[in-house]
DNA sequence: TTGGATTATAAGTATATACATAAAAACCTG
DNA sequence: CAGGTTTTTATGTATATACTTATAATCCAA
């Protein structure tokens, strides 16, 4: 660094983010290349190099090797969600969790469940619901599925103490997930359970996790009416 | 590890990762820190470093200066998700896309909208209502405001042509946005403008965007019934 | 014992250099 | 000119080194 400026990888960042913001780069366009920016910047490559990565893996820029680096048309906004814990969810309101059992079972599931988990024809899986409550209250509850070929150790642990959910993620290292978010209409049975009226909006997440050769668990979680999910930018 | 192996950050990180997993480190145990970590794997410290902020950044690790690294207690798994501008996500299941202004208007905001856009209880909001159709069919609605003073241009702007959030993505920056998902019980007004029926859960985004100065617009988006957000670890 | 200054430490960052790798571009060759 | 080969090039990564910064831990004095 010769003239005295403090440059570092997140002024870099700045800088660019500012020229693709007032136009000067525009979506589609090439953008100079790292070594051409750190002569301009005054900073390393390295340094150039970690500003666009960032940047890159916000959505704002393309790279490509040899192609260069280009602000992206559609700049898609990523946002990133925590996927939580629902007792540290509601433990963290400040609200006493409690889940119970409706319901262990093991049975072939039904054919779109078993799609979904890649199961043989005839295997069987264990069936959960299970219902979480806030200070006593419905909060959500889970109707999930879970392949015991993958989860060495589910049959014998002792699912009313700890939920399924923490028992999974406490015991059973998993490398990726799915998650849809939608909503549902309330039927008979979810206003049973979540001690609501029939036809309410309720908000679902339908999340499914595996690891290198299974297919783990799938569950449905239904919130009762008033949930909401927030994340930021 | 000590031998000639080819080692790079990814497979320190899968190293650690396979450690996490494997309960030789637990959680909330701290690491050995990155110089041991460096003379272990046989790598440079920036190797160690890049492995671990990734995984930091991920959730897995929690890390502080002096203090160290730490297995992070409650991993917070973190998806990213994509928001979508509703033109492009229709047009990519090749769907033809459409929209309709169904009210606009230039008012004093209810109480809700002007605190959660911190204006002035005089000042007058551009409020716009829209439709967005897939193939013709009711998607989605938004009901927006906007800060005019936020968004020079926005009155002039032809906002038949191109949708409010196409024009304000395509013209003004912003810095940040807050999001909310959530579920509600379809209304009168709501089953009438996307054709379902009065009673059905239907699927909302709230978001609100802004920059340095002012908070941009906020927006209530509901989806016609069906809608999935969809998102991977 | 408290509370403020000092020190030691681990992560955070910057940099020059070197080599790896993907892929666009240029170059052949039939 | 098509199809394959080579070259070139921009990003991607690794490394040694050096300095910065947050902060836990320690020390010291009131």
């Amino acid at each position: 660094m010769s003239g005295g400026e403090f440059n570092s990888w997140q002024t870099v960042q700045a800088e660019v983010l500012r020229r693709i913001n007032a136009r000067e780069w525009k979506p589609g366009d090439f953008i100079p290349n790292e070594a051409e920016l750190s002569v301009e910047f005054g900073c390393a490559r390295a340094t150039v190099n970690r500003a666009l990565r960032n940047l890159a893996e916000s959505g704002l820029l393309d790279r490509r090797r040899k192609a260069g680096t280009r602000v992206a048309l559609h700049p898609v906004r990523k946002a990133t969600l925590d996927i939580p814990v629902i007792r540290y969810e509601i433990e963290g309101k400040g609200q006493t969790y409690r889940h119970s059992v409706l319901l262990q079972e093991r049975l072939a599931p039904p054919s779109g469940i078993r799609a979904r988990m890649r199961t043989g024809p005839g295997d069987k899986l264990l069936h959960l619901v299970t219902l979480h409550l806030a200070d006593g209250k419905p909060y959500v509850f889970g109707d999930r599925w879970i392949n015991p070929e993958a989860v060495p150790g589910i049959e014998t642990a002792d699912l009313g103490a700890q939920s399924a959910n923490e028992w999974l993620v406490a015991n059973i290292p998993f490398e990726g997930g799915d998650f849809s978010f939608s909503a549902m209409t309330a039927g008979k049975r979810e206003a049973e359970i979540l001690a609501c009226k029939e036809g309410e909006g309720l908000f679902v997440i339908d999340r499914s996790t595996w690891n290198k050769t299974h297919i783990i668990t799938s569950v449905r979680l239904t919130f009762a009416p008033g949930y909401r999910m927030h994340t930021e930018i």
